[in-house]
DNA sequence: ATAGTTATTGTTATAATATAACATTGTGTA
DNA sequence: TACACAATGTTATATTATAACAATAACTAT
């Protein structure tokens, strides 16, 4: 494949794939100034090294955002091109996100139109409860 | 009525009546510290004495908070008594947020059960698009 | 009525989250 | 090779939110 490609394919820049390995190595939503504190001996030294980062990933669907938490997690639909239709559930114990991945429910609000037939181009869903540990 | 019943009730205090007052007649969403701005001519000096009125206030169902925008609006259903199934339309270019009241929505989702057979116990669902002014 | 309890308030300081502005370097394209 | 655009580096600052502690007001149960 020729490398003019590449970057349609997203492939990350090494600020991007540094982050984002830290991020989909972790068992849980992470938060910005750890992920700071994680790759400071990677290099990345400033807030905004990692912010920047963080908005292109979740630009191109590779991490996604809880914005209830202020964390991100990396993308667990391995069809993920874009993060616009993002559903999760949240543990109110131990914190534990998992991405939800369900046809029908995906299905239904992506259809979904209000009273004045608005359609939507985006949706992001956070379920909140415990978990069958917590439980 | 007694007045010992009143706080069952959720009667609101000073500082909870102020906030919600100036949230109940904004247009459209407002941040905290535009919130305290606006109220310190009543004698809300302090961001905690805002976020500690807002926290309550979203406790209660009065207000809700909009998870991507860090803003607050008025509950707009007239029966709400705690913010347990919320979503919101938020237009991307105006930020105009309207509350969402669709009965087979909120069955859906409350009735929503995950692969694991997890039910939830409380959802915020945010949808995002243009409004008909903006489209 | 009053003692105990809980909710609310006031206040100062600080933590945590996120962006502005500007200079520079790398990368893909024509 | 030159142009355009994406990504980086850096310093400073803006924005959002909470900790800790003291005091006052309101509700509950005798």
């Amino acid at each position: 494949m020729r490398i003019s490609k590449m970057n349609k394919m997203h492939n990350l820049s090494k600020n991007q794939q540094i982050i984002f390995d830290l991020i989909h190595k972790s068992p849980e939503p992470i938060k910005a100034y750890a992920i700071l504190f994680n790759v400071q001996k990677k290099g990345i030294k400033a807030p905004l090294q990692v912010y920047r980062a963080l908005d292109k990933l979740v630009e191109i669907g590779k991490i996604h955002k809880i914005e209830s938490r202020n964390a991100f997690i990396a993308c667990q639909n391995s069809s993920c091109q874009v993060s616009k239709a993002t559903a999760f559930s949240i543990c109110e114990i131990c914190e534990k996100v998992t991405e939800i991945s369900s046809a029908s429910l995906s299905k239904y609000l992506t259809n979904f139109k209000d009273k004045d037939g608005m359609k939507y181009s985006k949706y992001n869903l956070e379920f909140f409860g415990l978990c069958k540990k917590c439980r």
